[in-house]
DNA sequence: TGGCATAATGTAAAGGATTACATCATTGTC
DNA sequence: GACAATGATGTAATCCTTTACATTATGCCA
């Protein structure tokens, strides 16, 4: 009596079966008007709702899809969850979301969910260093789909969606050699991603292009925390002759650099330009509003769920769509960055 | 033979019953040590994984706890999750995150995974509107536990953990008094959420203790966006005599400010002290960096899930701690506030 | 009117784990 | 040597839906 109410309670309520209460829920059209109104009105009598468990059991399918985030703490992957998120609801699935904080073995337990029902997909992003010898060999992994965002992983192949990075690399060190400048160095991300070298080489590309040489002297290590791009700034200045531009591989970094800087007396762009990657929420706000490249976040995201649903088979997606996917784009000039004092 | 493997293949291989193959996966020390073994190694040898939804289905209990979160592109969350995820871990419960967009139907439909078994316990972060109605006439209501943190809402007596907003917008705002302020304006929340009145009412009380009238003037309406902080920085400049520091409801809104008022020119600290709520993640970097209420974002997410384990009376749990929590909270100086220019 | 297609509903078998209860073997005690 | 207590394991019911298949009713056509 105190019990919560299962679909057996509301079909005694309807005088109908239980097969005839779960076709009334979910395949409305499959039964007559009469019993659709009594069926719906004993769910509200009684307060009925399905268990998910018992439904996941049966169907082998949970109407769930998982995201697993590096580190919710970074603004970055806001807004592609809210592309997800919204992609994701008008398909009637439920996401969810965890926090991997970067732990290998936990990107590995959260793939497990795939093996445990808990979610019918996975997307990964930031860079995983997934065990995937732990979680490939499954007889249903074809079923189960991984879509990689922002950043390629796995075997090559892998379903993805993602900007070109070293275009984009290369587009706003383009911008800086346009404003003339001619020594522009780099502060890389953390050599645990592929996402470091495809970024170098976009800066080499534009420096090659402009006839510059891509001098080594100019490569400073960072690993894409504020922290970071703060001690950017001391290597920056010990180097002589003194380059008039950065480009910090992301906008962390390039915060932290001009914070440090700031405090050295060094103005930005007046004494050097700067320029980040990724266009976080604070970019805008930051003094100078900072020049930077933006990933159109909410469409990948957006994509990342059609991608999804082809994978999965489901009607209506465009299985002809491709596996990997790159969308365009955007630099975002603002007010770190200017032609070089002379 | 394409099937995920069951406990029932186990079982097979190991020649033992299911039930023992449960037993020797979830009590150990109730089998033999050769039956323990014999399990294991079957286990390992097909690569079986428990499915969940059965377990959920059968233990009425899922082992999950849900976290719903305003905008999980406010850094602000992401400390108190990986506490919450941190203690959650370390019980064997998982953690699942749900981004409501501050959508009061959203968060209402998510409060419904109590009911429908997804989740055991529930906390709700930011300032949730749910639709209390639609979610409280559960029998069980009792045993589907709700925690508030940072904020309270809901029926007064709902478990909370936070801390004192009012006392920490005293504490801040005394700093700038004691500073030598005189006149300090205030960048309030927006009034959907109590915080607004709670740090509004700080404010107030501190300019009370350093004889200086809480001029109604002095208070400048924003909410919570760094939009707003830079719409403040207008309305600040127009006041006569111009304050001399003020103090925002929380630090988006404090960088927003500094943001524009650099562009006008205006310096932080030397013409105008900023001080902010929260000490999010970009404080430190900030330039200046901000002077803030940090609020103890990671115990604040450990004390609720013990405070979540007491009310599913988990064994090991604290019966006696208390069902509200006040943790104390911390103020950090930096460079946005300094003494007046004379 | 008979026969057949179609629509609406019911029956009962999964789906994969946990667990109350029963059974059996072993040890210890008197 | 008999009996109780203990430990290890097995049997089978249970958790709640969905869905293949069976059944019944209805309408249509010849």
């Amino acid at each position: 009596m105190n019990q919560r109410p299962t679909i057996e309670d509301v079909a005694r309520l309807a005088r109908v079966s239980t097969a005839t209460v779960s076709r009334a829920l979910h395949e409305p059209g499959k039964v007559s008007a009469d019993t659709a109104t009594r069926v719906h009105r004993a769910v509200a009598d009684i307060g009925y709702t399905l268990n998910i468990a018992a439904q996941t059991l049966r169907q082998r399918r949970s109407n769930a899809l998982l995201v697993v985030v590096p580190d919710i703490g970074n603004t970055f992957y806001g807004e592609v969850l809210a592309g997800i998120e919204a992609a994701a609801h008008a398909a009637g699935q439920t996401i969810l979301i965890a926090d991997s904080a970067q732990d290998p073995a936990r990107e590995t337990a959260y793939l497990a969910w795939l093996r445990n029902g808990r979610a019918d997909g996975v997307f990964l992003m930031g860079r995983p260093e997934v065990d995937w010898s732990a979680v490939a060999p499954l007889p249903e992994t074809g079923l189960r789909p991984v879509v990689m965002i922002s950043e390629p992983a796995g075997a090559p192949g892998t379903p993805l969606v993602s900007i070109d990075h070293q275009n984009g690399a290369m587009d706003i060190t383009a911008h800086l050699t346009a404003l003339g400048h001619r020594r522009v160095a780099h502060v890389t991300g953390p050599d645990t991603t592929g996402l470091r070298s495809l970024r170098l080489n976009g800066w080499r590309a534009a420096l090659a292009d402009a006839g510059l040489p891509a001098d080594p002297g100019l490569v400073i290590p960072g690993d894409f925390t504020a922290n970071s791009g703060a001690r950017a700034a001391e290597a920056l200045l010990a180097l002589t002759p003194r380059p008039t531009a950065v480009f910090c591989a992301n906008d962390e970094m390039a915060m932290g650099l001009i914070g440090a800087l700031a405090r050295k007396g060094v103005r930005v762009p007046q004494d050097i330009s700067v320029a980040g990657f990724d266009d976080i929420q604070f970019a805008a706000c930051f003094v100078p509003a900072l020049t930077t490249v933006r990933q159109p976040r909410r469409a990948m995201g957006q994509a990342a769920v059609a991608l999804m649903h082809r994978l999965l088979g489901r009607d209506g997606a465009d299985q002809t769509a491709p596996i990997q996917q790159i969308l365009p784009h955007d630099l975002v000039l603002r007010d770190s960055t200017a032609a070089p004092a002379r």
